[in-house]
DNA sequence: TTGACTTGTTAGATTCGTCTAATCATATCA
DNA sequence: TGATATGATTAGACGAATCTAACAAGTCAA
């Protein structure tokens, strides 16, 4: 399951999907916003994609995914919402940055990379009381940039 | 402090300190070998990071970085170094796909985020025992595919 | 049903990063 | 000291992804 897609095309998959989650249909228009590109941008990519197989594109009309479309953007969105999670509910990164981080780190890193990641929030989260005391006890630390005491004696003890 | 440079001439800012740090020099072929890519690539670079102010470079000698370029590097290198440790001390990915994603993440991450990370490893892998036990067992987890039984018990206790 | 407005497309230029093929410079050693 | 191998550069092409400008299609309303 090797990445076939450019870091773009992949962009393009991805916002494709979330405009026909959202409004049922996508329009070049619409994709063009979302991506912050200009249409005659859009309208090339879905030339290519078209040609791979990826999205039904009829002259003038609407958009959509393929259904090799939709598996290849739903990967996508998976890479995206596990970055977007960690960053967020890991490391504490304010949601905008945290967005904008995951949409850059999703076309680099590996499925290896990936599923560790998503084990790693899986056993971290699903603590009893959802957020573990070490997480609690780190988002002081950033906040206020020493070693909180309760830790350290914890540690130690 | 913005990036300002393509995640390409990073790269080839990374390799030259690299190489300056092993062997005191750096040829332009060692960086084409280091970067797998082909010698007239490299030419091309060095002209335009040479333009830049990054890199010093006479025809047909020696390549150097400027006290600029050493600065950009070293900042790539930091983001790298980071990475890398995250996913291999923390997610337990092998050494070698750390590496690669850690090359390709580099140029993604943004430095609210890094120094986030940066805090974290500190956070974590300054405990006394070198690795809290979470971390031991979220290892465990990796391996075994299920919560440890320990652990649940401790958690909930 | 015909303007006028919005949306979409084509054509063509640009930038970036790479490549191959050909040429040029340097170093080595017989 | 010159022939040859190695290393470096130039020239030119290419593909990816974007843009602007100009044109075409579709929509809607008076």
């Amino acid at each position: 399951m090797e990445r076939e897609q450019t870091a773009s095309m992949e962009d393009y998959l991805e916002a494709i999907a979330h405009l026909c989650g959202e409004s049922k249909v996508a329009r070049v228009k619409h994709i063009s916003q979302a991506l912050g590109v200009k249409m005659p941008s859009v309208t090339s990519a879905l030339r290519k994609l078209s040609e791979g197989g990826l999205v039904e594109h009829e002259r003038y009309g609407y958009v959509g995914l393929t259904a090799e479309g939709d598996r290849v953007a739903r990967d996508v969105i998976r890479r995206h919402e596990t970055l977007y999670r960690f960053l967020s509910e890991i490391l504490n990164i304010d949601s905008e940055v945290a967005q904008e981080d995951a949409c850059k780190m999703e076309h680099a890193i590996s499925s290896v990379t990936l599923e560790s990641m998503v084990k790693f929030l899986e056993f971290v989260l699903s603590h009893p009381q959802r957020e573990p005391t070490w997480l609690k006890n780190f988002k002081r630390y950033l906040e206020q940039g020493e070693l909180p005491q309760e830790c350290l004696e914890r540690c130690v003890r």
